[in-house]
This record gives structure tokens, sequence and C-alpha cells, in this order.
DNA sequence: TATATTTTACTGTGATCACAGATGTCAATT
DNA sequence: AATTGACATCTGTGATCACAGTAAAATATA
């Protein structure tokens, strides 16, 4: 017998390198860090229960992105957005996100459209169960998958390196807005449903749209809340 | 005396990590390593003078931003570009180089205009020298001063993040173009230096179209040349 | 001679350590 | 009481090592 036929499911290699950049990318993606929070090789190892080595590669990496910054000898830092910066990454953003929620609508297959409805469904579902942590990674799963059925590999990399950035400025906004503001919430699901509708339905310039309008929406949320508190 | 009257030049502690990062970076960026080069940690340590260290943290940061691959006890590759991917990176190259451009042409100062004169210059007059090297060297630093020109650290990223998967597969087109299309190369000249007048006169619509232009014949030669090596 | 097996040389990965720089505490000094 | 100084404690950085996994050369086997 052939043992190519056994097609065995390839082989994959995973390094705790890999395992910690994945959960502390999730941990970002999905705002669960705040800007300003400092962090440490030493204290994350001792998380992860590995030594130093893994989490230093994988905090190389994250800072390579400018998701982090590492001050020498003091720590690592979510770094706060410079005002012009936050102003280019959401037009970029707005642009890019606007883009593969096009594609997406373009190239999803069934299984795709399947999934996307689903994890739509469980960032409701979440939020009626109260659980802020929750709503934040199925929103950002949501999101996501989205992005994964635009079937661009690059597209989808320049996306996390935007997001990456712009999440944390934007957690504590999000949280107020969560709390205090049902009506705004109640909206955002709207463009959410319309972006799924559209996405199902291969209407490529309507899930651009939806896409845009939410974002452009919760950026001027977001710098509402941020006038407010300065 | 007040020590803060003296205004310190800011202190600027380079890392080895940081400096082999841009050593390969600039590498990669100017075209001189091609796909399916293969390198090893002790290689460039021996070549660079430092322990593996500083070589593994820079390939770990080019490795995220895909760059490089790291194959499990084999090396690190170049990787080759698939060509749904190559396709999706010279449309969003076009789009948001594009755009670097049109900014550029918005803000950019004095000093700025006359220093990216200068390196428009020095592309020519390494090329009438025959040094490809060179030629490929200032290249590359006179499209990133456009870039820095456009004043948007995050935009500069994801074009950095482009280019470094973008060109290596493009330098051997470049090389047969430089050696057998001097016709082509006096054109995309003509390219840069509408370029330049355009920033100059801070014309930006006309330096989007200039650089879009450029890409996209760049990239209909580069396809050209792999279609036939196929 | 052709095939199977072993060996060898090399890879990235992870752990551990030494070190210099930065920060905050606390005592000595003025 | 306010300022200075030394000290202890933390940080990331870089070096060194042990290790397991790969690939190809070398050997043994048919």
């Amino acid at each position: 017998m052939n043992a190519d036929a056994l097609a065995l499911p390839p082989i994959e290699r995973v390094t705790l390198n890999e395992l910690a950049y994945q959960r502390l990318k999730r941990a970002l993606l999905s705002g669960r860090i705040e800007p300003g929070t400092t962090l440490t090789l030493r204290q994350l190892a001792a998380q992860l229960g590995t030594s130093m080595m893994p989490v230093r590669e994988s905090i190389t990496r994250l800072s390579a992105e400018n998701a982090l910054e590492v001050l020498p000898n003091r720590g690592i830092v979510v770094p706060y957005l410079e005002s012009s910066d936050a102003e280019d990454i959401w037009s970029l953003r707005i642009q890019l996100e606007g883009d593969a929620c096009a594609r997406a609508a373009r190239r999803a297959g069934a299984a795709q459209i399947e999934e996307i409805g689903a994890l739509c469904r469980a960032v409701r579902v979440a939020a009626e169960a109260g659980d802020l942590y929750r709503v934040l990674e199925c929103n950002s799963d949501f999101q996501f998958a989205v992005y994964q059925a635009a079937a661009s590999p690059v597209l989808l990399q320049l996306i996390e390196v935007l997001r990456m950035k712009s999440v944390p400025h934007c957690t504590a906004a999000l949280r107020v807005l969560i709390a205090e503001r049902p009506d705004y919430y109640e909206r955002s699901w709207e463009y959410h449903d319309r972006l799924v509708e559209a996405i199902a339905d291969g209407d490529a310039p309507r899930a651009r749209r939806a896409k845009r309008a939410d974002l452009r929406e919760f950026r001027d949320f977001v710098n509402a809340v941020k006038g407010q508190h300065t």
C-alpha cells in the first residue's frame, strides 16, 4: 500500500513561541489589553509556564508589528496612539476592511457563509448574557471569519496589523458603549446583519458599504468618548 | 543652570537585534536576496560577528512580517510567492503606494523635496556607472524617501510589509530589465521624474497617477518575464 | 549493482545564566 | 526638612549550552 494514500493530516509542529504569539495576539485583537498596560517577560513566562525564550520571541514579533513597545530595562508596554496615527489607521481600516468585505461577498462559499452567520449570532448571544469579554472575543472572531473568507492572506495580514494597533485604542470606549449605550449597540448589530446578508447574497458593494458605515460610526463614537475624557 | 536647557540629543540605544534587523530588511527591500535563498542562524551570526541571539530575533521579526519563512530544523528561506498572492500584492501596492505618493505631494517640505530629487538623480548616476546593486539600493532609498515624506508611519509600515514580500519576487526580472531592456529602463525614469515634479508642485493626483502607472507597467513586465521562464 | 540501513553533520528551539541599565527605597548628609 | 547618595531589585539583552528533528552521506545488505 502506498503511504501517500493515507493522506495523513499535514504535520503541524507547534512551537511554544507560536503558541505564546497566538495567545497574545488574540488577547490584543479581542481587546483584552488596554494601552498603558505594562508586561514583563518573566511574568508572562510564569503565566504560560515556560521559560522566557518563547515569550521573548513572541514579544519581538508583536513589537515588530508595532502592536507592543519594548522599553529597554523597563518592561513592555501597550502603546497609546498618537492622534495623527489614529486618524491614519481609521482611514486605512475603512479602506482595507471595506475591500475585504467586498471580496468576501464575491468569494465566500456556502460553508463560510454558514460559519459567518453562526459567529454573528454568537456575538448577540454573548451580549444578551452580558459577558463582556465573550462579546469582544466573539465579535473579533466574527470579523476575522469575514476577512478570512476574502481569501487574501496578504490583505488579512495588513488588516491584522492595523487592528492590533487600533483595537486597544478603542477598548475603553467600547466598554462604555456596551455598558451605557444599548441604542448604539443595537444599531451596530444592524450593520452586522446587513453585512452578513450582503455576503450571503454575493452583493459586494453593499457589503463594503455596510462595513464602512459601521466603522465610520464606531470611529466617531470612539473619538467622542476620547474627546470627553480630555 | 537648568539641565533641561541643554536639550541633549535623545538617548538612542541601539541593540544588536535592531542592527541585524535593519541590515536584513535593507537587503530584502533593495532586492539583494532572491526567493529560494536559504540562510541559517549560525551563518548569519558569524557574518555579523555576534552570537545567534540577535540574528534569531531579527529573523523572528521578519518571519512575523512574512518576509522570511522558517523551516523547522532546515534553515530559513526567502519564500516564493503564490501567483494569487502576487496578484493581491500588486493591487495593494498600486493602491497604497499611490496613496502615499499623493500624500507626499501634499505634505513634503522644501528640504524633503530637495532630498527626494537628489536621491532620484543618484539612481541615474548609479545606473550610468553600471553598478547594479547600487542602482537597487539607491532606487529603494529614493522610493522610501517619498513614502517617508507622506508622514504616515502606519502607511509606511504597510508598504514596507508589502515590499518585503514583493521585491525578492521581482529581483530576477529587474535584473533582466536592467541588463537587456534599456528602453524600458529609460521610460521608468520618466515616471520617476514625473513623480518628483508632481511632488515638488504639490500636485497630488498627478503624483498618484505617475506611481500607479509606473507600478502597473513594472508589474506587467515582471509577469511577462515570469511567464517566459515557465 | 541496487536497495536498505546506519551514521554524521547540521538545523531551529528552548532553557539557563551573566550583565548592564533603570527605578524606587531608605539612610546619611547638609 | 530637603537633598543627596548608596543599595537592592527589577528589567531586557546577549551568550552559551543541551536537545530533538531533519537530510544527506556512508555503510551494510541483498
